[in-house]
Formats: C-alpha cells, structure tokens, sequence
DNA sequence: GTCTATACGATGATAGAC
DNA sequence: GTCTATCATCGTATAGAC
C-alpha cells in the first residue's frame, strides 16, 4: 500500500502540480481514506520528498553506471547526455516532478535535494571543462553550457509522449548529436560560432 | 493600482508559484485589503491570465520585430533566439510564470495562451524546416529539434540571475551559438552527428 | 476604490474505535 | 492498517457601508 500510495501521488503531483493535489484525492486514487494515509508518510510534504529524494539517488546512480563503460570524453559526455535523456523520458512523471516541485520542499528536504543535484550538475560541468581543455569542444562557459545541456534534456520530460511518434532511443540519439555538435569548434567553412564563444564568455 | 496587483502577482507567482499564493498575500504586498483586489480583476484566475496572455502577445511581437531586420535563413534563426532568449531573461518572472503554470488557467484560458505559444513555436519550426531544405542546417526532425531549441532557451528564466556574473547579451550569444552549431551539418572530421540525426528520425 | 464582515467549502492533520 | 469523526485553519469570493 506504502507503494500504492507513491504511485498514485507520483501520478497525480504529475498532471495537477503539487500544492493543486489534496491528500483527498491521492487517498480516493488509492481506494482507501485520507486519514491511512498518515500510516505510511508523515504528511504531504514527507511524500513529496519521498518521491524526488529517491528519483535524484536513482538518476546519479544511472549517470554512473553510463560513464563507467566509456573512455574518452567525448564518448563520455555523449553517454552522459544519452542516459540523461533516457532516464527523464523513461521515469517521465517523478523527473518532471523533481524539476518542478523544489518550491514545495521543506529548507531541510529542500537543501537535501539541491545537493544531489548540484553533484549530478557537477560531473556533466566536469566532462565540459574537460573536453574544452583536450580541444575535443569549443572553449567557453561551462556552467551556461551545462545549464544548457541539462535543462535542454530534461525539459524533454515537459513535453514527451510516450504514445508519440518517437521512441526514447530516437530522442536520446537527436539530443545526443545536438548537444555534442553544439559544443564542437565552429567548422572552418562559417566559423563564427566558437568565435564568439570565446570573444563573449570566456572568463571575464 | 490595477498594474501594482499585476505586478506584485507577478513575483509572487514566480517565487511561490500559483498554487501556493494566496490572494491575502498579493493584497498585502500592495498595502491594501484582499476584498480590494476583486474590483480590478475577477479573480485569481483571472489575473494568472492577464498576466499570461500579455507576456505571450509581447513575445510575439518581440519575435516578429527581430526578424524583420534579416534576410537569409541562419541570420534569421540566429535573430529569432537571440530575441527568444532575451525577453525571456530580461521578462524573467513573466515568462516562467507563462511557461510553467498553464495547469492553473481554466480551459478557455489555456486554449487562448496554448494558441499563442503554438503559433510562436511554428515560427521556429518554419525557419528550421527552410534552412534544412537549403542544406544551411542538417535534416533532422523539426518538431524535436524547434522543442530542443525553445526550452534550451526558455530554461533560461529557471536559472538565469540579473545580478550574476554574465549580461543577458552574453548568454544570448552563447546559446546563438550553441544552437546553430548544433544545427548545422556535422564536420567531415567527425561525421557521426547528422547520421545519427537523419538514420533515426527523418521521417519513418 | 477601499474598507469591514462574513459566507462557505476544502484543506492538512489528529484522536481514537475496530 | 483502515476506519469514522472532528479540529483548526485557511482558501476564494461576495455583500454592503463609507
């Protein structure tokens, strides 16, 4: 039933929003009464943060067990962004949730939550400023650039459909190219990209 | 008064959320009564939607401003998300209202701001599938790709900071760059990006 | 245009029976 | 572990005086 309730909130925190979801509801969802509830969580909140707490251990889990198959960074970074994808698309509802409902979170459960992702953050920013020193990528902000990266995948979890006409695979293998391409040096045919890269952003 | 509550429900819905604001709170932040607030708009609803449906008229015409000044199709979809991404950092409350509380409008309300958005989002999606057509960008799948582009950007407004280290000209350039580069055709040194791109999703 | 006063429902949470 | 019953609070919104 403790899981029964998870889903059902997961589901629920999903399509309406967090604060718009009433104990009634989820408790209706499950078939059982408001009150059981408090059985299995001590409140609202402690299922909120049930769900993204366990949703943010997971996906720093998948993350890693993606970057231990890979060498080279460039292949590293293209794994990281693949599996990032796939893990948003694949676990759709709580990914959007865990990006969605920090506001909901107590100071404590908040600051939990924020670590675990400014560490996940940290390895995409790491594979970054790594490939931009070997020259694999353009130089440039990392952290404006893993900003784009992350955020760019993970809004995937806004707006996919897994009835739709793509499979998660093919998404991954788009952003995949995306991403790295993007972060490339400039061809020398146009050339103006890097440039200003390095013109604009480059540690001032 | 009528743009006091307006604006002082603009940052509290950015800060708070929706949901989470109540009208006392709006009312006290414009040192008046909530019962006050009743006479200049309808509702809490109501003023969600006012404050959504400006942010997506401006936006609009924010796009179609910056793209009468250029000619070819790369200028033009560097134009469109240098503008993209400066109204949505410079109008930061605003539009990460408009792009993350469409769940509190009533359907009415949420056709008439999903017809704005969509009809901005078919501008991108016009100028990708053009430059793809002329060989300026590699053949991909426009819908994924003009979703990749526009939340790249609108993610922006979650993380973006006006007192932090970088202007709002700066990001801009930087994800102008990262886009287009991300678009155009793969290197023939590497290869292996618009392959993926067209094998994948082109049309099956 | 703003106020006081209030209607009325829903909320998260608790107590205690079974 | 689930129930019924209930609490205290807060929510949006309205009526009518000034």
């Amino acid at each position: 039933m403790k899981a029964t309730i998870f889903n059902v909130a997961v589901d629920l925190f999903f399509r309406k929003g967090y604060f718009a979801t009433s104990m009634s509801e989820i408790a209706k969802g499950c078939g059982i009464k408001k009150a059981s509830i408090y059985h299995h969580f001590a409140g609202k909140e402690a299922l909120l943060f049930a769900i993204m707490d366990t949703t943010m251990q997971d996906l720093l889990a998948h993350l890693e067990s993606c970057l231990t198959r890979e060498n080279d960074t460039e292949g590293r970074l293209r794994a990281a962004v693949r599996g990032h994808v796939r893990f948003h698309l694949e676990r759709q509802k709580e990914t959007f949730i865990a990006s969605s409902e920090l506001r909901g979170l107590t100071p404590a459960h908040f600051y939990t939550v924020t670590a675990r992702r400014d560490a996940y953050e940290s390895i995409f920013q790491e594979l970054i400023r790594h490939g931009m020193g070997q020259g694999v990528f353009a130089p440039g902000d990392v952290k404006i650039l893993s900003y784009a990266v992350l955020t760019l995948c993970t809004a995937g979890a806004s707006w996919f459909r897994p009835e739709g006409r793509l499979t998660v695979d093919a998404i991954a293998a788009i952003y995949e190219t995306f991403v790295i391409n993007g972060l490339q040096p400039a061809r020398a045919a146009s050339g103006r990209g890097a440039a200003v890269i390095s013109d604009v952003a480059c540690g001032h």
